[in-house]
DNA sequence: AAATAATACTTGAGTTGTAAAGTATATTTG
DNA sequence: CAAATATACTTTACAACTCAAGTATTATTT
C-alpha cells in the first residue's frame, strides 16, 4: 500500500471509530447523567481552565466548534445550573463562563462513567499501547 | 496517571481530533468535488462491496449511521447520478444501492484529494507510526 | 476626537443527523 | 395456511450543529 493511501486510511478510521465511540459515550452520559458528550467536554475544558472560567470563543476553539454552537449548548447548561455567567470588568463584550459547584459535582460523576465506558470500549488496547495511542492522537 | 483516566483521555482525544480532521476534509471535499465526507464514505463502502452494491442497512452499519440517515444522504446522491437503485429480485423490501460510473469517477478524484489532505493533516506522523496508528484504530 | 476596523458574542436560516412511528414485504409459528 | 413477528426501508418531528448577518463593545487609525 502506498503511503498516501495509508494516511487517508487513518482519516477514515478516525472518522468511523470516533463516531462509534462517541455515540456510545454520548448515550451512556445521557442516560446516566442527563448530559451529552459535548456538554461533558465543555465542563472538562472549564475544569482545566485557570479560575475554572473561559470565554465562549475559547471553549469553541478548545472543542473545535463555532462560537454560535457554544452559545447554543451553554443555554440549557445555564438553566440546569451547571455553569454561570461571569462578567469581565475590562471588556463588556466578553461573557465569561464559569463552572458551578453543581457542575463540578456532575462532572466528577460523569468522569467516572466516561472512564468506565472508555475502558470497556478500548479493552483490546493494553496500557502501553494506550500511551502510544494518546501520543499519536496528540501529534495530529 | 491512572489507567482508567488514560482510556478516558483516548476517548476525548479521539472525539476532538476526529472533529478537527473531519471538518477539514469535509470542507475540502465539498469545495473541490461537491460532496461531504459522509458522502465520500458511502462511495468508499460501495467501492469495497462485491458487485459494488449494498443494502441501505449495510451502509448504515458500515458508517455507524442509522438507516434513516442513509435514506437522507442517498437522495441527493441519486439525483446527482453518483449512485442508483438496484432492485433485489428475491426480497422487495430491499433497495440495493449501486455506485454508477459517474460516482466511480468522482470517487477516484475525491480519493486523490482525501489522500493529499490527509498527508498534510498528519504530517507529524511518520510512515512507521502511521502503521501503528491504523492498527490501534482498527483494534477499537 | 471621530471614523474605521476588529472582537465577542447572538440570532435566523439552513444542513445533517437521530429516534420513533409508519409502510410494505418476508418469515416464522401455532 | 392464517396470524404474529421480523425485516428493510421511509417519514415525521426534533436535536445539534454551521454559516452568515446582526448587535454591542473595544481598539486602532487618521
Amino acid at each position: 500500500m502506498s503511503d498516501t493511501a495509508k494516511y487517508a486510511d487513518i482519516s477514515k478510521s478516525l472518522w468511523l471509530n470516533s463516531a462509534r465511540v462517541s455515540k456510545h459515550l454520548d448515550s451512556s452520559l445521557g442516560a446516566i447523567h442527563g448530559i451529552g458528550l459535548t456538554e461533558y467536554m465543555v465542563l472538562d475544558s472549564l475544569m482545566c481552565a485557570p479560575n475554572q472560567a473561559l470565554r465562549r470563543i475559547d471553549i469553541a476553539e478548545a472543542l473545535a466548534r463555532t462560537a454560535s454552537g457554544i452559545t447554543r449548548i451553554l443555554l440549557p447548561m445555564e438553566k440546569l445550573g451547571l455553569v454561570c455567567k461571569d462578567i469581565n470588568q475590562r471588556d463588556a463584550r466578553v461573557s465569561l463562563v464559569k463552572i458551578t459547584p453543581v457542575g463540578q459535582e456532575l462532572f466528577q460523576h460523569a468522569t467516572t462513567t466516561l472512564e468506565a465506558k472508555s475502558v470497556a470500549l478500548l479493552k483490546n488496547i493494553d496500557s502501553k499501547s494506550a500511551d502510544k495511542f494518546i501520543a499519536l492522537l496528540n501529534s495530529i
